[in-house]
DNA sequence: GCTTTAAGTAACTTAATGGTTACTTAATCT
DNA sequence: AGATTAAGTAACCATTAAGTTACTTAAAGC
């Protein structure tokens, strides 16, 4: 029962590397198929490594899975903490970069998807950043630059939707806008729509100022 | 070449109802688990039906997912053109309609991940629900309810932006809010909240009175 | 330098799963 | 009433795809 096993064994081994190619490719399949859809194989050869050498890093499919999705929250989570200012400039710029990384909003909507409630992934992580976002909104509440009318956990919540949703339901935004999420007029012109919207977040007095200058 | 086929064939057939069964069995399963991770088999024993009957009827699992989809579609057709008033008044009541029906929203959400820009399950009527939807927005802009201020398929795509996402994305929702999106106490809070932000949507002038009258 | 460890390869196994074959029988049509 | 059609059943099959086995060889440790 031998196998042949003569090997054309790539000159130079380099871990790191073979590592990171799996996870950038897991990422691309994990994020356009989800996790059922997504093929162990696609993967591989999308990485160009021996697929055994995905289970020896990372011991199976949803193991995989979790790294990926462990490896993007990490890098959001240094990103996420790079905003503050007032909403007229955040509602834009969070849906800017909900555009670029387009991956990472999927990612979310498949975990959203499969999860029923069940522990997730890095939760206690996530949550000490949540909670780093409610404080910067107290704070810019405090400074009048959000409405103290307001639930600071409200605020966030809808500042998620206005920005997030247009990536997560691509075909809907088409439909209603008659554009596509990623032509960048769409995404000029909405970003112009919720610099203008954003006014709803600020304190009444704020928005009678503004509005009396735009007339 | 010959199988054995001696059967306990139910006493009375009922291609209605057989068909009804699998198509509610099949929304359920595909809602829950996407079409990739959703099981003929288990469709089939969940609509307790022999799996050749799906096929009989719906030719493949595609054939069914879509289907049930086109089904569901024009269920809520016929439910979304009852909507209009003040936003203070469709806000909550479209947040509460995604609540009661998640099923719906993670049938599109399903969509809205599968799909990469091919022509979309009956892509012409839900165009037309959508032109229907919008020409009512301008009834209500041009009655003074919502500011003439914005298009108004920003102002759908905002609204729907802040009722769809936290059943889109309860992990989010429940990480920012505390509470489960199907908690009733939440499903209270959340209606409250977008109840008073839906002023946003308002003209100034309306908007300024309503602040006046609540301080 | 020699041993041990870990990266790497190719072929293989096995369970799951979408779909089919071959048949039976109730309902419908003429 | 007899033929035809369509609903229904159970067993089967082919394929896909996750995960393994059995091996090789580069690099690290001593």
């Amino acid at each position: 029962m031998g196998r042949p096993a003569k090997t054309d064994v790539a000159a130079t081994r380099n871990p790191g590397r073979t590592r990171e190619r799996i996870l950038s490719a897991a990422l691309k399949e994990f994020a356009a198929k989800g996790f059922a859809g997504a093929r162990v194989d696609a993967i591989a050869s999308r990485a160009d490594i021996n697929k055994r050498m995905l289970y020896h890093y990372f011991g199976d499919k949803e193991g995989l899975f979790k790294a990926v999705l462990r490896r993007k929250i990490s890098e959001r989570q240094a990103w996420a903490e790079a905003s503050s200012g007032e909403p007229t400039e955040t509602l834009p710029f969070w849906f800017e970069a909900a555009c670029k990384d387009a991956d990472w909003v999927r990612m979310l909507e498949w975990e959203a998807l499969q999860n029923s409630g069940q522990k997730l992934i890095d939760d206690k992580e996530r949550r000490a950043t949540v909670a780093r976002g409610l404080e910067r909104i107290r704070q810019r509440q405090a400074r009048g630059q959000i409405s103290s009318e307001f639930d600071p956990r409200d605020v966030m919540l809808a500042m998620r939707s206005l920005t997030w949703f247009p990536v997560a339901f691509p075909q809907l935004t088409e439909m209603i806008m008659g554009k596509s999420v990623f032509d960048p007029k769409f995404q000029r012109e909405r970003a112009a729509f919720l610099k203008k919207f954003a006014v709803a977040f600020q304190p009444a007095n704020v928005q009678r100022v503004k509005i009396h200058f735009a007339k």
